[in-house]
RNA sequence: GGCGAUUUAGUGUAGUGGCCUAGCACGCCGCCCUCUCACGGCGGAAACCCGGGUUCGAGUCCCGGAUUCGCUACCA
């Protein structure tokens, strides 16, 4: 019997999205959308401790930009909701209470301070069926005690009973079966009474159920705990209708160990966040890809290859192409370490593609960020001098480094070239060069070329010395396009301004 | 420590017993192009974790070891 695929990307908003779990978000996209299913938003907001203001909507956002389509969630709604699991309290209480009332569940009352006098009395302590029965809950205290504290306010937990000696089997998509044994679990927190809130484990398997999720895809962090999700779903008897599992290979440090970590991205150089994020608390700022000027279709097919290939040597991929080829079958198995070099490359490709008009426009506020006005120069200016050096660019702000001379005149000039190709006589054959540009009755490049380069070998001069001088007095340094693009692009007077000001600036 | 996962060049990966003298991509190096820097084209260096098996034949199967990562909270 085959389930129509309902899947779920599950953050909790305790800050920023990570780009790991950019990348879970994408997978279970990707799988959903294949295979004609749903995907579900939802906010696990049951730690109160750890919320942090403008979590939530910096996931709306950083999902919107990378394209990440959500079709059930909580702005978009849906027939499963609440999709907000503080708002879903009656739910989990009433699934606590059938764990309870069919004892696959207890009451304890051990405050954090005794749980810690017990692990520090007994190295390996582990609530479980071993040690239960020294410590204060509904197994070992008499029915009315119970009561009564719980009467007297008194803050408890709930606990899953978990029964030892079992070999529990997690089938999962990428790793096929993996056993676990009962007895190495320990008896999982389920619900707090201090904040009448489920934890994790509860509330994703009845979340799960109820929005009726066919594959659970997630990070490899969670594979130690998928033992206890299956006993869950056999303890509220729903294994028949358990979800596949599946999980992803994390995303490791690309020096030393680890998985990628909030911290690592500003520390090693680049962003760790789709988006820029302020921190409410610290006010501290972490950098973003849509910042940092990455296209969010590069990011996107950049994030599909860290852990999955299509089966064959293709890398440039549109969300449609990785929507159709996507499949478990081509997950690896093994932490993938960020590449952050080889990100670099998809970005620069999405670039290429990008018409040269749009490419402009993203440009302008980088000039802008420079302190040139880009209505100062016409549109079409600004796209041919975009054009002319995207090749060289990884990033939009890239642009700048390379086309800033089309906008600004050099104010000094490299001193390695000038060294090398500007002599004393340098300062004739430029003006004798001008002159013969003057002359010519179009600045087309070709013929431009041609013309000017027939007159350097009449004269038999050096035609390297004078087209690099040339170029340092136009640029600044010696890099760039064509220069008999630039020439006509600039146009002859603006040229023949940069090289009288060379002229007097230099003088050899 | 316990439990689980994992292991092909620096990095991401292809490879499902012979087509592997191991392919692709990023990065690196060189050459070509050339007025410069890039782009591009061409080429190069660079890997099957180790040890045992099974087999006519193993990167591919089995066993052992090691490695790395994860989990081990009233966090997710």
């Amino acid at each position: 019997m085959e389930r129509k695929v309902r899947v779920r990307f599950a953050p909790s908003p305790t800050g920023p999205l990570h780009i790991g779990g950019v990348r879970t978000a994408l997978y279970n996209y990707l799988f959903a959308r294949r295979h004609g299913g749903d995907m579900i938003l939802r906010i696990e907001d049951t730690d109160s401790q750890r919320f942090v203001p403008g979590a939530e909507a910096y996931i709306n956002e950083a999902l919107a930009w990378l394209g990440i389509g959500i079709d059930e969630g909580v702005k978009e709604g849906g027939a499963y909701g609440p999709y907000k699991q503080s708002e879903r309290r009656d739910i989990y209480r009433e699934h606590v209470k059938m764990l309870l009332d069919n004892g696959k569940a207890y009451i304890a009352f051990d405050t954090p301070e005794e749980l810690e006098a017990a692990r520090a009395a007994q190295p390996n302590f582990q609530y479980d069926a071993s040690t239960r029965g020294n410590m204060r809950n509904s197994l070992t205290m008499p029915a009315d005690e119970v009561k009564r504290l719980i009467d007297n306010g008194e803050k408890y937990v709930v606990r899953f009973k978990i029964e030892p000696g079992r070999d529990v089997v997690v089938n999962d998509l990428i790793r096929g079966k993996v056993t676990i044994n009962s007895s190495v679990l320990d008896d999982k927190v389920l619900y707090k009474s201090a904040d009448d809130l489920p934890t994790y484990h509860l509330a994703n398997i009845v979340d799960d159920h109820l929005m009726e999720v066919s594959h659970v895809i997630r990070g490899e962090e969670w594979l130690p705990s998928a033992p206890l999700h299956v006993l869950l779903y056999e303890a509220f008897g729903w294994a028949d209708t358990m979800p596949q599992f599946v999980h992803l290979p994390l995303l490791l440090k690309p020096d030393g160990k680890g998985k990628l970590s909030k911290r690592d991205g500003d520390r090693l150089g680049f962003p760790v966040f789709p988006l820029e994020w302020h921190d409410p608390k610290s006010g501290e700022i972490s950098s973003g890809y849509r910042e940092r000027g990455y296209l969010p279709e590069a990011v996107v097919n950049f994030l599909a290859l860290l852990g999955w290939n299509p089966g064959d040597d293709t890398e440039i991929m549109s969300m449609q192409e990785l929507i159709d080829r996507f499949s478990f079958d081509h997950c690896s198995r093994a932490g993938a370490k960020f590449d952050f070099e080889k990100g670099k490359w998809f970005n620069h490709k999405y670039l290429q593609e990008l018409p040269d008009a749009e490419l402009a426009e993203l440009f302008k506020p980088v000039m802008k960020a420079h302190g040139v006005n880009p209505d100062d120069f016409s549109d079409d200016y600004i796209i041919r001098a975009v054009a002319m050096v995207k090749s060289r660019i990884n990033f939009v702000e890239d642009l700048w480094e390379h086309a800033r001379f089309f906008f600004v005149a050099p104010e000094e000039y490299e001193a390695k070239s000038v060294k090398k190709r500007w002599s004393e006589d340098t300062p004739a054959i430029l003006r004798e060069l001008m002159a013969r540009l003057k002359a010519l009755p179009s600045l087309e490049p070709k013929g431009a070329e041609e013309d000017i380069i027939g007159w350097i070998q009449e004269r038999g001069y050096h035609m390297g010395n004078v087209m690099n001088a040339f170029r340092v007095a136009v640029v600044g340094e010696c890099k760039g396009p064509h220069m008999f693009d630039i020439v006509e692009l600039m146009g002859f007077d603006a040229v023949n301004d940069r090289v009288e000001a060379a002229i007097e600036r230099i003088k050899a």
